[in-house]
Order: C-alpha cells, then structure tokens, then sequence
DNA sequence: AATGAATGAGCTTTCATTCAT
DNA sequence: CATGAATGAAAGCTCATTCAT
C-alpha cells in the first residue's frame, strides 16, 4: 500500500459516529477488507485516522480488539437493517424481496467492508468472543429463518428453509466478489433477479389458483 | 495452533503425488485454507510435512511461491474435472449438472483447501501470476459459459448466463462455510436441490411442449 | 566477535552528535571497519549501542541504509576538513601540506572507521546512492586537484597532477594498515617525510632562482 | 550477480594448473576480489567452476580453507616473482624499478585478485593460519628491505627504509583502484614516474659526483 | 569423486505493545 | 489523552556443511 487513504475519503459506516472510536473502526473496517487483518498494521490504521500507533491503544486494548469491535458494530447494524426490512414490508414475498435487498447493501454497501471482515476473519477470535457474536449471529439468522418457514407454508419456496437460505444466501454473499455499483445492474435489479430463480411469484401463485 | 497435523493425516489431493514438492503443496493447501496465507509460517508447513524450513526453499523459492504453485495445481486440476464432467454428459441439462457436482465437489472435496486458498488470496499474487492464472480461470468458466448459453437457448434457465453463474456460483462456493461430508445431505443432493431453484426440469419442458 | 566493546569507550566522531541516531552511525563504523559490513549483523551494532535490535529500524530503514549514513557523513565531514585544510594555509606549499596532513588526520582520526567503510564498501551501496556521494567525492577531489595545478604550475610537484595525486593518496590511505598513534612518528612527521619525497621544497625553488 | 562468469573466462592465474583444485581457486579468487569473501556464496564458486557445491567439499573442507589456499598460492607464487625480479637487475637502482614494476603486476596482473583477498580478507583467518602465512609476508618484505638498504646506502633514497616502503607499498596497492590496463598508462610507465617521484635517479647521483 | 536434498543456526526485518514524557 | 522511542518475539529466508546414493 503506497499511498494510504485518508478517512474522510472514505465512506460515512452505519451506526458509527464521528468519535475516536468510530473513526478508528472505520479506518480498520477498510483495511482490514481491502488487505485482510493479518496484513493491516496498527500503524496503518493510526496513519489513516490521523494519530500515532501508541493512541490507538487508549480506546482499545489489542489489535484484536479492533477487529472484534468492527465485527460486533457490523453485526448490530445490519440485525436493525433486517429487522426494519421485514417490518417494513406487508406481505411474505415483500418481506423476503425486503432481506435480499437489505443483504445486498449491507454487503456491498457502506457497511460492506466490515461484513467482509465478519465472514473471512471470524475465526481469528478468541472463542468467547465468537460465542457473543454468534448469538448475535443467531438473531439475524432467525429473522430470515421466520420469514421464510411462512414463504415454505405459502410454497413461495419449495425448499426446506434452511437450505434455501444457505443457497440463496451464498449467491448474496458472493456478489462482494464481483458488484460494482457503477455496473450495468443495481442492486434491486440483482435481488429481483434472484427472486425470479429462487421464489416463486406470488402473482403466478394466484394466478394459479 | 497448539498441536499440528501429521501430513498422513490430511487427504490425497487431486493431482498431488507424494514426492517432496507435491507434500509441500497438501500441507500448504491445508494450512492456508485453515488459519490464511498471512498466518501460516513456513515453519509450520516444514513442521507438517516433516522437514526442516530451511530445507522447502529447495523446492520453491519463497513462501509466495508455495501460494502461487497451490493455485496453480488447484486450478488445473479442476479445470480438468469440469472439462470431463461436460463431456461425460449427453444433454444439456445433464451436463449442468454434471457442472454443478464437479464444482461442489472441487469446493468441499479433497481439492477444497486448495480452492478456498484461490479464492481468498489471490490478491497476495503479484500482477504477472495474477494474469497467468486468470488465463487458465477463463477457460475454466468459459466452460460454464458455454453450457449455460446452450441451457439459455434451450429455456432451461431464464436469465441473463453471465449473473446466472455468478448467483449459482456464489451459492456454490459459499457451501465451503456450511457444509460437512458427516452431516445430512451428500453433495449430490445439495446438487439436487439447487437444480430445483435454479434450473427448470428438462421432463417437464418437454410435458409443456 | 567475543566481547563487543561499549560505544563509550569508542572515540567520538567529528561531526557525529550524542542523538541515538549519532551513536548507531559511531558503533556501525567501528564494526563495519572492524569486521567488514557483511560480518556485521544488525545486533551486534545494536548490543555496542546498548539498544534492542529492533529499535535500529526506528532510526534506520535498513542496515543498508546504516552503511549509507556512515559513508555520507564520513565524506561531508571531510569534505569541510579539507576545504578547511585549504582555507588556513598562505602558500601552495602549505596548502599542500595542510591537505596531507588533514586527510592523514580523516584516515587514522576519529573518521578512520568510516573513511575506511566508505573505501571498502563502496560496491555494495546501490547505483543510486553511489551517485549521490560520487559528488560529493568529486567535489572532494577537486579540492586537491586544485592546489595540485597550481603546484605543478609552481614545479612544486613534476608529475601530472592526476596521477601523482593517485600514487600519494595511496601512500595515504594505505597508512591505516600500518600507522599507530601510540608509535614512533606524528602524523605531522609522516606527513613530512610524505612531502619531502613527493614534493620540492618551496626554499629550494628559492635559492635556485 | 545475475550472470556468473564462466571459469573459460577468467585469466590463468600464475602457478594455478588446471586440476579441480587449480578452477576451484581461480574461481574463488576471482569471486572474492569482486564481492568479497562474506558475499561470495560456495553456490556461487561451484557454479563458475561448473560442478555441484557439494563437490567442494571433496577438494577443501571448509570455505575458509578456500579462502587460506587463495593466500597461500598468491604469497608463494609472488614471493618467487620478487626474488626472480631482484635476481635479474644488476644494479640497485634496476632491482628497486625491478621490485616495483613486479609488485604492480601482482597487484593488478593475473593474481591481482588473490592479492586483494591476500590485504582484504586477511582478518578472517584463524590466528595459527596467519602466523602462517605472516611468515611467509616477512620473507617477502624481506626481499624489499634488503634493497631499500642498499639503496639508502647509496643515497638513492633519503627516508628511513621502513618508512619510505610503507608509502611506496601504499602506491602500488592502492593501484587497484584505478589502474586500467586498457587505460593510457602501462604498468611500466606507472613505475618510472613513482621512481621519479620517490627514487633520485642515478645518473643524477653520478653527475654530481 | 560427484551429486543434490536436507540440515539448522543465524541473518535482517516486522510489528503489536508498552511507557516515560 | 497523545506521543514516539523502545521492546522483543517471531517472521521469511540464506547458506556452509553433511551424507546417502
């Protein structure tokens, strides 16, 4: 890394303000995305918010806390982006269509970079800490998990649920590696996309019947 | 990482014999996958196979270059599969999902470290080994890409082929975080499964016809 | 090397201050000179500093770049004592003498080390940095080569200035094989000798006219 | 290095036959004035000879026995030249220019090479070595001081015969710096403007008596 | 004699972390 | 709170030397 960026070239990440501690996690959530976390000094992520190496340690005790700190404000965020999603929406198919758009921009939007970070170095945590966020990780799961039992019963989907969601969600997740938002597509076209192979239209439904 | 594995203990990769280069390359392969290229030590890659790490430097000439030869045996290898999966099948559906089986099982197989490691690292390669292997990765999805334009044509699938393979792709590949050769399903099954959302059954084009 | 000697009981460099960065060059000096620069490892300069390894790299990049320090202050120390040499003296003679004397002085002085490390090693600094200091070497010997034209025009010397310039500067440097200031001859005295084989004396000139 | 010289290439070096013993010394000698000893690898040499480096071992038990025999060769084969060089001249004045003009050739002849490893990397040595050859660096200063008695007898030079050796001595090796065969000067006219420098010529000493 | 894979000690350099100021 | 020099463990890599073939 040649030049390094400076932060306020870099995108405002939900939920984190403008305090020391945010600025630093979104410099981390960035580097860490953009070079993995073994590969990302503290002197780089002091360099880019602006401080010395020696200052990051007065708001978090290791490096290793950073990165469980950008893992845990990723994860809270995006459980209120899908909650709001569902709520949001009236009918199953809307709800579902609702997830899948909100999965995509929280993958490929700002907060994208720490979700990067929350899938490839998940497992540099120290095991209790992986448990807190797995709970965490659990009420997001279970928020897909209830919409798509009642998609199951109104045979939006024909799969079991879990699958479906495993499947579906792996093309979700992928997407990081090759969306570009100045591409052809936006993301609500990619999530209708999906939603045309993977859920069955409600009007065809009705259609039917 | 407390206690290492014993090389015998790790599967026969695909293509890998057991000279001295070949032992290097499964315990690489291993041991990238697991904790990342960044790390992994190249004491503990000696440890694995059993040498000394002073003694890998007679066989490749950097720790980059252990990487790039694991990509490299990754991507051949499988490129060979999906090339034999294709002519192995008569239809075109058949050979879809002849496709769909060869790469879940290059992902979740005994090349699967090795794969996961393409994935994951290829942005540690320098430019001139990035375009090397990307040359072999066209052909590999040009593979793809002939078979999908054909089942496009053929109305097997709906959409465009490019963001077809890059969803199905996604789901694929993402198998690697959940799925376990003990548990429920076999790979031929999730192949199955993912057939029913993605493709539409050949028998029953024809019944509508 | 069994007992490294302390930087205290070093000499003191001309132009080499008491900040850390002084007393790496003074101790990387002494050791270059004394062992060579590929003998010399990066704890060994730190132990006769009295600093961690590691610490080196907070002043210096490299142990490259340590060479390269000890070698660009080596010839802008003596760069000055020369001019200085010249500066002082009335006559060509003296001048003559004074630059003798001086670059005796800069040989088996405090710079000896470094004077020697700069001979030594020359080749090993990259074609870069070679070409910095290359003018600072010429600005050096156009120092000599000027009083040397005017004495060859005063027939204090009857050789070409160049090459007799080549074979007296290597009566010089080579003096640091053998010359011990605690021995039998001044530096001053060898000087002498030195310009009583090398160059006419003014008087004589004199009483010839 | 990037392209290793090919022994064919190198000049026969005095005394040195063609045996393995015989390349393994040229090629040492010619790698350890280029790079010095610490820089030049046994790969390296065993590559400029043309066989494994494991064979070395075979002809020499260590490196630095390498390095000895070097020494060794060049004192003895230099020695020889000196004392055929005082043999031959029938006057002193002859054996001084006789002494210089060989010394020249040696250093920056065919052993030029040996000769420079001979002054540069004598420190490396184990004690018992050097005394060694220091004997045989006596015999052959020796031969110098002889003449240079003689010489200060006949007032063919002023200085103490001690002194006056090591600033001439210091001439000749510090030849190696710049001297040029392709260069405007021979090795022959670089001696007689020395003498001119350092010796009274005799046909001056006769004309005064 | 020659080979070349293997050794293992030791090299330069990196970097998270500490702490006196 | 911020600094930045210092730490020291550990990294990738080198290389003289050994030895079974």
């Amino acid at each position: 890394m040649q030049q390094l960026t400076n932060l306020d070239d870099l995108p405002q990440v939900g939920g984190l303000n403008d305090s020391p501690r945010g600025r630093v996690l979104r410099a981390a959530a960035y580097l860490f995305h953009l070079q993995g976390y073994s590969r990302t000094t503290v002197r780089e992520i002091a360099q880019v918010v602006g401080i010395q190496s020696g200052s990051l340690f007065h708001h978090f005790k290791s490096k290793e806390d950073i990165l469980c700190a950008v893992m845990t404000e990723a994860i809270i965020y995006n459980l209120a982006q899908m909650q709001r999603a569902v709520d949001q929406a009236d009918t199953t198919y809307e709800q579902l269509k609702g997830l899948i758009i909100a999965e995509l921009q929280s993958i490929n939007g700002d907060t994208g970079a720490a979700m990067a970070v929350l899938v490839h170095e998940w497992t540099l945590l120290p095991k209790a800490r992986q448990a807190e966020l797995l709970a965490m990780r659990q009420q997001y799961e279970q928020i897909w998990f209830n919409v798509l039992q009642q998609a199951y019963a109104e045979q939006l989907i024909q799969q079991d649920p879990i699958l479906w969601r495993r499947l579906i969600g792996g093309s979700i997740s992928w997407s990081i590696t090759w969306y570009k938002p100045t591409g052809r597509l936006s993301l609500i076209e990619v999530a209708e996309q999906l939603l045309e192979i993977a859920v069955r239209q409600p009007s065809l439904t009705q259609s039917l019947t």
